[in-house]
DNA sequence: TTTTTTATGTTGTATTTGCAACTAAATTAG
DNA sequence: CTAATTTAGTTGCAAATACAACATAAAAAA
């Protein structure tokens, strides 16, 4: 499958023109930078050259939710524009290059209507279907109804994606118990549950299902 | 923002255009009909002309969960090609009118380059960013931690959707409860003790925020 | 290096939830 | 219109979970 990014079969010459086209830039963002908000009514959209960035949105109690992982080559935005009571944000999860430029540029195609414009749109659909797969594994987890049920979803997704019953983790259990959406230490304990009922084997971050 | 519609802006001929050049047309479903699974190994995607579907995935238990609603309009596929370990299905909700055709007719660009195809691809990225709302929507609420706190959020959404405090459930309390992910008897239960504690009114489906 | 911060791991307890098993109301089908 | 099916509404109880409060390990910063 390969992952997909948005510049794919794109020349850094072309790369170059559309930039100068889209009169934008590669900006270098620091960590926990917000790069873009609601608040900011513009229709932007952003790609992540290089680095990770997370869509958040804020509680009123503060709180945050991170509702997608943008990885480098992804792109984010074109949901600024209306509607947009909820308090949505991109930040930085880490060091990032990020360019950004209007979502109109992208849609209302420049006079000149060049080959690579056409592929940057093939791109962008594909980064989006991309987009809504891992979104949908995401809802697929978080419905089942016990932590159990999370957990062994979420074990087999990664075994299959791997193809193998050991894996190791790609994030902290911190991490995994946000997007889950259940408390951490629960989350320890059903770990230690499935454990004992002989269903897994942990080291560290290594997970060998034994099933 | 009104609803973005995939042949927004395409004119009834060109449209009859367009079915020929991808060879397909209107096929009508009765309800709880599989429109489309990833047996089929084929690149398709379809177009709601009328009616309403679930993307569905089905667990090894038989389990039903519904990742998406696909509205009127609205497309899906796309995801069927590769990597699909997931038993993704297209069922109908209801009698339902539905075009299919290859997704490369979409990307790949039919040699003529007509106007109306740029115009297809421009209504298909709003309708993913439509698409991508709802399921954040949706996974801002499944990742609060109680029944409670995804009432509350849900009820939030829908008086802010409606402008109002006072508004009539768009769906049923059973399947609102599977949009959650949370047993239906335990979701009454929330309910009452919300009214109990004076901070909703119902009366059916109609609900009215006291706060 | 040492200090500071963040992540892991554990446990008791109160709260929340799923499950089962109902009845009543409402909707759909015949 | 009546029967059949689906949805709404309740409740007891066992199981799962959130929350709080720790100790320790690991990682990051100074």
């Amino acid at each position: 499958m390969g992952k997909i990014c948005l510049f794919d079969g794109i020349s850094e010459g072309e790369l170059k023109k559309i930039f100068k086209c889209f009169s934008t830039q590669v900006i270098h963002y620091k960590k926990d930078t917000t790069v873009i908000s609601n608040m900011v009514k513009n229709n932007l959209m952003g790609v992540i050259i290089k680095g990770k960035a997370y869509l958040v949105k804020y509680d009123l109690n503060g709180e945050r939710t991170i509702l997608e992982n943008i990885y480098e080559g992804e792109f984010f935005g074109g949901m600024f524009q209306t509607d947009s009571f909820n308090e949505l944000v991109v930040v930085t999860a880490e060091e990032s290059d990020i360019v950004l430029f209007d979502f109109d540029y992208v849609t209302k195609k420049c006079s000149k209507n060049c080959l690579c414009h056409t592929m940057l749109i093939n791109n962008m659909i594909g980064s989006m279907v991309q987009n809504m797969k891992r979104q949908n594994e995401r809802i697929d987890i978080l419905t089942k109804k016990t932590t159990r049920d999370k957990l062994l979803e979420y074990f087999d997704t990664e075994a299959k994606k791997k193809g193998a019953k050991v894996f190791v983790m790609p994030m902290s259990y911190t991490d995994l118990a946000d997007y889950f959406g259940v408390d951490r230490s629960a989350l320890m304990r059903e770990i230690k549950y499935l454990k004992d009922d002989g269903l897994i084997e942990t080291n560290k971050k290594k997970i060998t299902l034994l099933y």
